[in-house]
DNA sequence: ATGTTC
């Protein structure tokens, strides 16, 4: 994008003043470099977001944006209720509460290559992965909604887990407010036989070590040191979120006009936070989030299964588990009062800084970690949420390392083989059900994770606290 | 992201 459609604030902080139907600002958060290579399609979307009723301060973009669904991937958006403020299906994304969990192993890098290639072969073939995979767990319609309702504590309480896992989920693991009735029956079909499932496109699971450490007294805190290995599983509400955010979509837009909404995009379909339709969505989209929080819950056991057999001397434990696609309620501070808001972040992280009353107590010094999924083979970040990103983008920071190409693209520019033989060369060992997935997904698809991260950091939106690399990947 | 185009 051409900079001077921006006034700069700050090396880091790019805004769209208001104009035409503009209700707020947009406020772009990215380095020069970074924004000058996003598709001018981040700010007509941007600008869109900025129009929706009830909005409250500014249309936030983070530094891995790129264009979506109506809202831009890696958007944040705060609505007002009383102000008329509106839920957006497109606003939460299709993949609802998809999201990143990290665990800790317990063991050394050192411990991992011993057993790298029969780790990699034996979690290829214990976690379903791919488009359409089903799981070995079938949910009668009673245990769907309670599933729906109890998220990943009803998981821990079927035997998928350990108690002391919930306290490092957002939500204690189980979001409030869910309705399965909400939730249409074709919807609950589709996820009948894919809990405990990976899907496709970015979605994985990545055995990760340690490799660098930027701010010592967090990572003590998270328990992080160098040489140490973690798991990070990065997936979401699978076919059930998808069949949510189509139906909801198509209905909010047939219903903007009789809710007085003139929307700039159909693809910016939405309702009233305070309508029968938003409120029904809400319902839907939590118990999506549950079905999420319950997916990477299973995922969990599955990989303690296979760590049990070959390295019974781990101990998986969770650091956090964090949503990246999600409309949530919180309390902000929006000229000096307090206000309750509808928090829409699609391809963005929240970052809860050091105080905060919903982090667990063991977090609470140092702030919610910021789980950053890198792209294929270039490593991920674990970040601190700090106070400043309350004032900046209602506490929250990117999500991973944004895509720079489209698929389609991509997939004429790689063959999947030599993305996985160049990335065995150094070390990388990845296991796909699809060639042409790995080809979509390669490293250079996306941009760089690194200057993602500085961006967030020098804009104050979260602090670093680690970067991890790869070393196994299993990719949907 | 997605029973990869109801």
């Amino acid at each position: 994008m051409e900079l001077d459609l921006f006034a700069r604030r700050s090396d880091y902080q790019w805004e769209i003043p208001p104009h035409g139907a503009m209700r707020v600002p947009g406020v772009i958060y990215a380095d020069e470099t970074l924004i000058r290579a996003m598709d001018h399609k981040v700010y007509e979307q941007t600008v869109n977001v900025a129009c929706l009723p009830g909005i409250v301060r500014a249309a936030y973009v983070m530094p891995d944006a790129h264009w979506g669904y109506g809202f831009p991937i890696g958007g944040v958006a705060a609505f007002d209720p009383d102000e008329g403020g509106v839920v957006s299906a497109g606003g939460v994304g299709f993949d609802i509460s998809c999201g990143v969990r990290c665990l800790h192993t317990g063991l050394t890098r050192d411990d991992i290559l011993r057993v790298q290639k029969p780790l990699a072969d034996r979690l290829f073939q214990c976690i379903p992965a791919g488009v359409g995979s089903s799981g070995a767990i079938r949910l009668d319609s009673q245990e769907m909604d309670a599933m729906l309702a109890g998220g990943a504590k009803w998981a821990v309480e079927r035997g998928w887990g350990e108690p002391a896992d919930l306290e490092r989920i957002e939500e204690g693991g189980r979001m409030k407010g869910a309705r399965p009735a909400a939730v249409s029956q074709q919807a609950k079909k589709r996820q009948r036989d894919e809990m405990g499932t990976l899907g496709s496109g970015n979605h994985y699971l990545e055995i990760q070590e340690v490799v660098a450490i930027y701010d010592r007294p967090a990572a003590a805190a998270f328990g992080l040191i160098e040489g140490a290995t973690v798991i990070m599983v990065h997936c979401g509400s699978r076919g059930l979120g998808h069949q949510i955010g189509t139906e909801f979509l198509k209905q909010m837009a047939i219903a903007a006009a009789d809710h007085g909404i003139i929307l700039p995009d159909r693809e910016l379909a939405c309702a009233p936070i305070q309508s029968p339709l938003g409120q029904e969505y809400l319902g839907a989209m939590r118990a999506g989030i549950n079905c999420a929080l319950a997916n990477r819950q299973i995922l969990t056991q599955l990989v303690r299964q296979v760590f049990a057999e070959l390295l019974p001397a781990a101990r998986l434990s969770l650091l956090y588990d964090v949503s990246h696609n999600t409309c949530k309620v919180e309390t902000h501070r929006v000229d000096g009062r307090m206000r309750e808001l509808y928090v829409h972040r699609k391809g963005a992280t929240r970052a809860f800084g050091p105080g905060h009353p919903d982090l667990p107590e063991t977090l609470r010094a140092s702030g919610q970690p910021v789980l950053i999924g890198g792209s294929m083979g270039t490593g991920s970040y674990i970040l601190r949420g700090v106070a400043e990103s309350e004032e900046l983008a209602f506490a929250s920071a990117c999500h991973g390392a944004g895509r720079a190409m489209s698929r389609h693209r991509a997939q004429h520019t790689w063959h999947g083989r030599q993305v996985i033989d160049d990335l065995a060369a150094r070390g990388i060992l990845i296991r796909s059900p699809t060639q042409r997935g790995v080809a979509e997904e390669a490293p250079d698809a996306y941009k760089d994770v690194g200057a993602v991260v500085d961006a967030a950091e020098a804009a104050g939106l979260a602090r670093k606290v680690a970067r991890v690399a790869p070393l196994i990947c299993v990719k949907g």
